[in-house]
DNA sequence: ATTATCTATAGATCTATAGATAATGC
DNA sequence: ATTATCTATAGATCTATAGATAATGC
């Protein structure tokens, strides 16, 4: 509801509602509205952020590890009843109570980055500017976001066309694009 | 205001104070709280279909087209006091009154389609699937709002950095990307 | 007469709290 | 005693309208 009408425009009323309770009921397992908004932001990213810390001990080639960890972080907004990385979008969390989870989103960001400045450095990706690029990945890994809202059937092939994309933009070959592809799904298989 | 702290979190009176005037003063010059974000949003999107027709009667391959294109609407939102394609992440425009802005948006992702999907035919791109790729190209160029939503400095470079960027996205050749750059420049000056 | 502002306020929310009630488990 | 709900409501908004006021231009 908070992704798909606003953080303001949906009352407590409307959660009551929703989920078949009177309104002032949410206040005995919530302190207040931004912590049902905070509790649903939880686990959005820290998932994606262990993996990253887990793929960066491999010591495997940034190729590899930006392959594997595109896959996995599109696998995880494509998946769950809720599209809650639509709720990044919200211009309310850019209030106090959520520097939490922007902080958590800017590690991310600078796990991709990272990945992206360690094969330019390796010569496995040309790239201009850092920053830029850097940008430009993460926003292609959080289309799904978009594409979810938008309404669009994902395909359980998205992760790796997204991640194909992503290293397209980077100037991988075609050969070390193959083998990041063949190399992350080792690196997927649940552990 | 609307863009950076939500829809329904800005007041009619902050509004009003930000401006200098008293909140029952907007009345005179707005219907209604929604018609000033009606407002706002008129002339952020209009330009860039106007190009897009205008490219159409070009002639021009496909890969010019999207790169004149891109270019054109990177610049369109790079510029302006104000970050308005911020706006579109509103979850409030979902709401009726705004569905004519939400078409003008689906026209424009389809002209960017369109294009793709003849650069396709004609073999100077090579795809998977025409409704994916569109929304990775779209997600791209407007990955700029977001850019400028974070804070980031926005060199002058960045169309050129983006429109190449789909173009990588898309198989487009080296030799073709030249030419779509340089094509452009003549099509994008001010006519 | 027109334009643009103001003051004052109606009417409709909306969040959060106080305190009662009932069911469950020791 | 604990858990989870409820009713009732305080207190704080917030949008939009009514009607007054003053300045401008014919």
């Amino acid at each position: 509801m908070f992704s798909e009408r606003g953080y303001k425009t949906t009352s407590t009323r409307e959660i009551a509602d929703a989920v078949g309770v009177k309104q002032s009921s949410l206040y005995y397992h919530f302190a207040s509205k931004q912590e049902i908004l905070a509790t649903l932001l939880t686990g959005t990213v820290k998932p994606s952020l262990s993996f990253a810390n887990k793929l960066a001990r491999t010591g495997e080639p940034p190729h590899v590890q930006l392959y594997a960890l595109t896959h996995f972080d599109v696998s995880l907004l494509s998946s769950g009843r809720w599209n809650l990385g639509a709720l990044y979008a919200l211009p309310e969390l850019r209030a106090e109570p959520f520097e939490r989870f922007r902080r958590d989103r800017r590690l991310l960001q600078r796990a991709y980055r990272r990945r992206i400045v360690d094969g330019a450095k390796s010569g496995v990706f040309q790239i201009t500017s850092a920053d830029v690029t850097g940008a430009l990945v993460f926003t292609l890994v959080e289309s799904v976001i978009t594409m979810r809202s938008n309404g669009m059937r994902i395909d359980s092939s998205l992760p790796d066309v997204i991640a194909r994309g992503c290293l397209r933009l980077l100037e991988c070959a075609e050969q070390d694009m193959a083998i990041a592809a063949t190399e992350s799904k080792r690196l997927l298989a649940p552990a």
